[in-house]
DNA sequence: CTAGAATCTAGTCACCGTCTAGACGTCGTT
DNA sequence: AACGACGTCTAGACGGTGACTAGATTCTAG
């Protein structure tokens, strides 16, 4: 079943070479034919594996998915103050982000987001985890729509820094600072503060005193 | 030049289907030859009017951002309390990107990020406005490292946001309240602070009174 | 060892973007 | 008014692509 046939491991080729060529070309450039080409086979080799070119932009995006989720292990792994493990996580995420552009394309496109499928499940492993690093890096329970909230609010902006830099609209450098302000602007905000000190109540308070 | 001739006005027509097509298919979807059909001329015709795809996209492109940039004065133009116009922004930024998600790849795509250009002037166009937004809200003149950094944070912000809208990572409804807690992250952090609190110059009367 | 399933080849089809030669309509110049 | 240049459009061709199919080949399970 995964093991070599004719060729070796024809499939396991192909998503290396994939990834390759998404790096260099961006998914409108991956072909299935230059893909085959590559990889010393007919044409219609790749059809084994991969029923149509969806198919194999789907494992990219479930295997994409699975590595981010390691990175963002990884650097929850090391341990240090709040705001630092926050920013790291950040940095993480950007990282990641920037140096798989088109991959990140091809894991938050619509068309991966169905609900159901591997690929939304690698999706749900990886938000499971930052969900977890809201836990972590609080070192406390909280109530799950803050919690949820401080979340999201969170991934949006990693990813927004994340678009900005692969857009050339910022430097990398510029990037690092956003995510430290971030980082900083997340922890001091309201929802920042309940992470620490729970209690409130949401909407309308005014985070900033006169 | 710009007027009508053999069809009327190709150009502009062309440019109306290729919105709709990308509205409704992508930008993976859109052909040059189903345009040209839809249009009831012949599939060379475009050519005229745009040499390749690529031309046809940054037109697309460029056409976005000044529409943006329309949408975010619009925003700003309505008076209010620092946070509410913060907000009102944000809300603008986020439901045009939503709604005009296939739109945006294009705008913000590598490839329309040339340091020159009709895309690249829109798109500068556009941060001006965002950039005077700053200085709008808060009412006063700011050092501009911090205003820079308080503008690229707000951006990121509400790209990743109108992102995670567009993945159904979540629904448009936490979408807004993404925005509102954005708003009021924003303005708790150190730079909001220093955004109605300038550190040496308290300019005018800063415009935060709810 | 054999039968069936998985894998791969080779050919075909429709579609696409691009390029070219030439027809057609418009406009500025003489 | 005639004409030549230019913008616009048509029609055909080329190479490339993804998808589908029939059939050969090879692995594997029984």
């Amino acid at each position: 079943m995964k093991r070599p046939f004719h060729h070796g491991n024809l499939r396991a080729v192909l998503l290396d070479q994939a990834e390759a060529m998404l790096r260099e070309q961006g998914s409108d450039g991956l072909s299935l034919r230059e893909l085959a080409r590559q990889a010393g086979v007919s044409h219609g080799a790749p059809r084994s594996h991969f029923i149509d070119r969806q198919a194999l932009l789907d494992a990219l995006a479930e295997q994409g998915f699975d590595r981010f989720t390691d990175r963002a292990r990884a650097a929850l792994a090391v341990p240090g103050p709040v705001r630092e493990r926050l920013r790291a996580l950040g940095r993480a995420y950007v990282d990641f982000a920037v140096d798989n552009a088109a991959l990140m394309e091809l894991m938050f496109a619509a068309k991966s987001s169905q609900s159901s499928g591997p690929v939304h499940d690698a999706a749900m492993r990886f938000f499971q985890v930052l969900d977890g690093a809201m836990v972590d890096v609080s070192g406390a329970a909280l109530d799950d729509g803050v919690r949820t909230r401080f979340k999201l609010l969170f991934a949006a902006t990693m990813q927004g820094t994340a678009a900005l830099i692969t857009a050339r609209r910022i430097t990398r450098e510029q990037g690092e600072t956003l995510v430290d302000d971030a980082a900083d602007a997340l922890l001091a905000s309201e929802l920042g503060a309940r992470l620490t000190a729970p209690r409130g109540e949401p909407a309308d308070a005014p985070a900033l005193s006169p």
